[in-house]
DNA sequence: CCAAAAGTGTTGGTAGTACACCCATGA
DNA sequence: TCATGGGTGTACTACCAACACTTTTGG
């Protein structure tokens, strides 16, 4: 049996979302070889003394400028050709921003970092396509048992923001009076006294906010949320 | 930055069931240090020219003699001292039998390889107790958006052998009428002619099986089960 | 005045829960 | 005949789904 060389590396994809683009990923270009001045998700080898937490935290940060501290593990890939030169098992992050907290920064490895929205996906290096893929199914599950929206929206937002939100993970529409009947019971949202400014047409709405506290509370115990 | 020196090992959490003893996990005595003669997960480093997969199925299959073709990963677990001597990371595995389906039979790593109840556990070598942890508390959660039984049960069984299985992961009784009501709903339980024999007391009950046909499409679409 | 989006309540159906008595067997 | 576990039905409740008209704003 031979001596075991095999390279550990993380790989985060971080989705973001907005109204207006609606959900997107964070990629950046690649630098180096293999795949150079391809797009991929940011990441990068495990170094022997940091976490693996640590590690996509650096990783992100370094090449995307973007910096969150709930990533959340996803799956390991590890098919002995998935890098075309060495072996390398990659533990992939699966995080959730909201796009405009961050101003996207570029380094180290990476040439430049962008938003792609989930419809008009580039190709991506390495395995990198089915990690996304096996990530954006994991967020459509995940909205079924545990609330996702403030990590996703802006601080204030109106509620057709959650909404839109919604259908387009679920990929089809909501009735718009059960779906607030539905969210407001579980308790987590606020109504705010501002309304929305700039609408660009129709009657503007009342803002709403995350309690942080009942939200992470019912994010602990998870629900039931079959729309 | 040095060069990285991480090793890749793999380990399987495999749970097996039985209505007398109730759940038990699958454990090995380790043959060699670290943790010589301690119990243990099945496991062990990935070769380098093998899948992750294929890894987990040949590391149990040598050390215990168990064979199973469907492990599914859990979780992978990279913190920099979870090994005493050399920095290795670990995807852990997950898989279901049914005990008496295997005759257990130790090899190369392992000086024996034994069931243990899960209420009377042994010190585990590495975070091997930890990673049988979110094990458990994944099967927990699994029960509740997907049939689990049939991977743990006999091939026939009498009805209140699920109902045990589902009320002891549940950590909570069942009523036996509306759990029977709401499986047979599902449609992947069929009755046989034959009843139960041997049964200590009482009146015996009928055997069912599982149309596994039924079974693993529910299994692909999951379903929805909060007691 | 028109278009666009926001706001809001009622009803009918259904699925789930609670609940108790009788039956078959072996000792 | 007793102890043990198996088998079964009903009624009430609560939640969910379906559904349409009115209001506010900007152009």
């Amino acid at each position: 049996m031979s001596l075991q060389d095999i390279k550990v590396s993380v790989d985060a994809v971080v989705f973001g979302y907005s109204s207006q683009t609606g959900l997107s990923v964070l990629l950046i270009k690649r630098k180096k070889e293999p795949f150079q001045h391809c797009w991929a998700l940011p990441g990068g080898l495990v170094k022997d003394n940091e976490s693996l937490e640590e590690a996509v935290e650096r990783e992100l940060h370094e090449e995307s400028g973007v910096s969150i501290n709930y990533l959340e593990q996803l799956y390991s890939f590890g098919k002995p050709d998935r890098d075309p030169r060495n072996r390398v098992i990659s533990v992939a992050y699966f995080g959730l921003v909201s796009p405009e907290a961050f101003t996207l920064n570029a380094s180290t490895d990476a040439e430049e970092a962008k938003w792609f929205s989930m419809l008009e996906l580039p190709d991506l290096a390495f395995d990198h396509a089915e990690i996304l893929d096996l990530a954006f199914k994991r967020l459509q599950g995940k909205i079924r048992y545990e609330p996702v929206g403030f990590e996703l929206l802006t601080e204030k937002f109106p509620f057709s923001d959650l909404e839109k939100l919604y259908s387009s993970l679920l990929g089809e529409p909501v009735d718009r009076r059960n779906f607030k009947k539905k969210i407001m019971k579980l308790g987590f949202l606020e109504q705010l006294d501002e309304k929305q400014q700039l609408s660009s047409a129709g009657r503007p709405g009342f803002l709403y906010t995350f309690n942080k506290e009942s939200y992470f509370e019912l994010k602990e115990k998870g629900f039931n949320f079959w729309v």
